[in-house]
DNA sequence: TCGAATATCACATTATAGTGTGAAATTGCG
DNA sequence: CGCAATTTCACACTATAATGTGATATTCGA
């Protein structure tokens, strides 16, 4: 999964919720900066960072084995 | 997934895979300095690099809906 | 058991992720 | 339309991830 993506993901994840995003920085314990670059992906995160939204959005990072198909 | 579970799982993978540390890291393109940290959960990688890891052992970085029971 | 391969570790340096500030766009609601 | 909330952005600064080197441990097969 590209760093992009990861951030589209957690926009979405973000938008469903409701949630603005100097709030989920806020929840998060990240400055809205980095939660900016992360969504539009001009960032490269630190599995902590990631693993701080996931935690707030319900969403759980996994290193999965890649089936041959995706 | 904590920063010191994505090592332990790294380490299982390359070690059923039956490749050294300086072999991954390269084939990888980072360092054999990061990879034991990251193996030793005394780092916090960044994305881009654990996917550089993840690519070679053919796993792939996952951002999941987390279900309540795990 | 001895030696080579591999892994662990310390330390200094470089590259870059993350923060803080403040300002400009954009969105959306009254 | 206006106005407030929200998002996008630039910039300087700080914190820390990643590298390079070299040395010490540990593992393991000949």
């Amino acid at each position: 999964m590209l760093v992009s993506e990861i951030g589209e993901q957690i926009k979405e994840r973000r938008d469903t919720l409701g949630i603005t995003q100097p709030d989920l920085a806020e929840m998060a314990g990240i400055s809205v900066n980095t939660l900016y670059k992360i969504e539009t992906g001009q960032a490269n995160p630190t599995l902590k960072v990631v693993n701080k939204i996931a935690r707030v959005l319900g969403l759980e990072l996994r290193l999965a084995t890649k089936k041959p198909g995706e």
